[in-house]
RNA sequence: GGCCUCGUAGUUCAAUGGAUAGAAUAGGAGUUUCCUAAACUUUUGAUACAGGUUCGAUUCCUGUCGAGGCUACCA
């Protein structure tokens, strides 16, 4: 049990002993971290209990303090500040929790239990690259996926691939206008960067072509319905829906090139799944579920043919489920995919990693799932992130403003490396060792800087600002890690010690407020990951192991490690810095960022 | 128009209704015969506006202003 939680019942118990008559509500105690301004380390918050008690509360704070100085071992000392319980955490609790945990590889992890879910992430479009944007749901579907396992759920961690629909059509007919042959081998373009060229070129002819027809007199609506380009695309996804072999036969072609590309930009991400799930695999499993809605009457449709489902009663629209043609929609398939996902895995839950963008498109999703009484509704639950825009708004493949994740990669290595350079760090490493070095610091600088905000805010890039390698940054951990393996790594290190180091685990020195301030650090460390999990939120385990690594560096700096005053301080100083990096290394990892030994 | 997000130092981000609103960066001033100065110490600087609820509001409610998204027979 944390420290936190151990104080909560402790105090629990001292009110209801204390106020046996009051029927005080022990779920109003707040436990707060001290203010490192006020004498203390965890903090009992009274007012919730002074009305109530009618005491003052500095009354009230001696009352209680005093109650649980007597009744407990766990303190040293208590303060009351204006309402406030300051609570002092006695020295000779640490060196009993060190032992327990400093060389612990699975400290933080909670225990196996069989609650099923699936985290999809990713989930790209077969017509593009790869860009900035998804970067941030690749990393957050991955860290979510982690930190889920880390706290013992069954995770199935999957990858739609939206491979079906107009939008791959475009690509398809531009590369069949303009194309002459390409291919990657031919033309030495990585397959998806390839097919998004042909689908900028569509959208390039696209324009022209609707300029020409309004040139000779036709409204824009009327020129976009009629362009001749669009009208291939549209008559190339009834042919695929249809099963004309020679389209499918391009589409599996160029749908191929880009999955070569999507893995070897999944593996330089160090991102992976266990399940794909394909739109043009799960869309008839849609096109079904939707015909069984209409004959159990909570679908209809309309005169055209087209099936709708009405949620005006839900506050929303009508939602159109099957166009007029037959061909099916988005929502279609997500049915097809939802049912499907739940069948195979019996889920308790299944996670959605999508943009905002989308939320009304999930909120009518998991509607239609609950008025079709299909089991897999209740657990539809959409981890929602704002999209990372640029200063001059939203980033369109379209438009060829995309930030693209390749090049990313490649810039955040070399300024790794320029870096590592410029502070003269290359000394004692092979050129082997320095490029992995480069990618480690890289990569770990991106990730970071894309999961360290709230998911759900929105962020913004300005790709003419490099990703700083200082401060609130990957690097900065990196660094501290490194710092204590180059530690770990000298000679005149005393031996790991045994309980017998301490005897009854007493101390004969008094912790510094350095020392006491990281083990309260890293004491926090498994409620923070339970919170992170509980809120599907990884950018807590970036500001945890930030100011772990900040308050590593300030301990680091005003004590020795090598050189303590005594054998006693030096262990328990060596037991502290190894389960820092321990700590840093469990939580980093789960973000899927490497630190280094050297820097 | 309707619905949903979001407005915090110059900038990028924090703060389960709790103490004097924290960091980072940029700007100012310092620290290296001693375990890695990619570091440390110190300083300047912010809750869009107006009400309300509360012992206490950045947080909850109402309104105003501002930004973004959705409201497609695109995905």
């Amino acid at each position: 049990m944390t420290l936190a939680a151990q104080i909560k019942c402790l105090a629990s118990d001292a009110l209801h002993a204390l106020f046996p008559e009051a029927g005080l509500d022990a779920s109003q105690i707040t436990i707060n971290l001290t203010k490192p301004e006020f004498k203390g380390h965890y903090t009992i918050v009274l007012f919730p209990f002074v009305k109530a008690l009618r005491m003052k509360p500095a009354d009230l704070g001696d009352k209680l303090g005093n109650y649980l100085l007597e009744h407990s071992q766990l303190f040293s000392a208590c303060e009351t500040v204006s309402g406030f319980l300051n609570l002092s955490i006695r020295d000779s609790y640490w060196p009993g929790f060190l032992l327990n945990h400093f060389n612990d590889t699975c400290y933080g992890d909670a225990p196996k239990h069989d609650y099923r879910v699936m985290v999809e992430y990713s989930s790209p479009n077969t017509n593009k690259p790869i860009h900035f944007g998804h970067m941030r749901n690749n990393f957050l579907g991955f860290a979510v996926s982690n930190i889920l396992k880390s706290q013992g759920r069954q995770v199935v961690m999957a990858n739609l691939v939206n491979d079906r629909g107009i939008h791959i059509c475009k690509s398809m007919i531009a590369w069949q206008r303009y194309g002459q042959g390409a291919t990657p081998e031919s033309t030495g373009i990585k397959g998806d960067h390839l097919v998004g060229d042909y689908y900028v070129r569509f959208n390039d002819a696209f324009k022209e072509e609707v300029n020409a027809l309004m040139a000779a007199g036709k409204d824009k609506e009327a020129a976009e319905k009629e362009a001749p380009i669009m009208k291939e695309a549209q008559e190339m996804l009834r042919r695929w829906e249809a099963g004309d072999a020679e389209t499918r036969q391009l589409w599996a072609t160029m749908n191929g090139w880009v999955y070569k590309g999507f893995d070897e930009t999944y593996h330089r991400l160090g991102i992976h799944f266990d399940k794909y799930y394909y739109e043009s695999e799960t869309y008839l499993l849609g096109k079904k579920i939707v015909e069984d809605g209409l004959r159990s009457g909570v679908l209809y449709r309309k005169e055209d043919g087209s099936v709708w489902i009405d949620l005006s009663a839900e506050g929303l629209d009508q939602k159109l489920l099957l166009r007029g043609d037959g061909t099916s929609v988005y929502m279609t398939q997500d049915l097809g995919t939802a049912r499907l996902k739940y069948d195979e895995y019996k889920l308790s839950k299944s996670i959605y990693v999508i943009a905002d963008e989308q939320n009304y498109h999930m909120q009518v999703l998991r509607l239609i799932m609950q008025k079709l009484n299909e089991p897999a509704a209740d657990g539809i639950y959409h981890l929602s992130y704002g999209m990372v825009e640029l200063p001059t708004g939203r980033m369109k493949s379209r438009e060829g403003t995309v930030v693209d994740a390749d090049d990313m990669m490649d810039e955040m290595i070399r300024l790794a490396k320029e870096q590592t350079e410029a502070a003269g760090k290359t000394e004692g490493f092979s050129p082997a060792e320095l490029h992995t070095l480069y990618e480690m610091i890289g990569l770990a600088a991106l990730k970071f800087y894309l999961l360290r905000v709230e998911p759900k805010k929105k962020m913004i890039f300005d790709p003419r600002e490099s990703i700083d390698l200082h401060g609130y940054t990957a690097t900065f951990i990196q660094y501290a890690h490194a710092r204590i393996c180059s530690i770990l790594r000298r000679e005149n290190l005393p031996l790991l010690p045994d309980a017998t180091h301490f005897q009854n685990f007493q101390l004969t020195q008094p912790l510094t407020d350095g020392e006491a301030g990281l083990l309260i650090h890293l004491e926090q460390y498994p409620a923070l990951l339970a919170t992170a999990a509980q809120e599907y939120n990884p950018s807590l385990l970036c500001n945890y192991a930030f100011t772990l690594a900040q308050a590593f560096n300030s301990f680091y700096d005003d004590h020795s490690i090598t050189k303590a005053e005594n054998e006693e301080k030096k262990s328990l100083r060596l037991m502290t810095i190894i389960m820092t990096a321990q700590v840093l290394r469990h939580s980093m990892n789960l973000l899927g960022i490497r630190l280094p030994e050297k820097m």
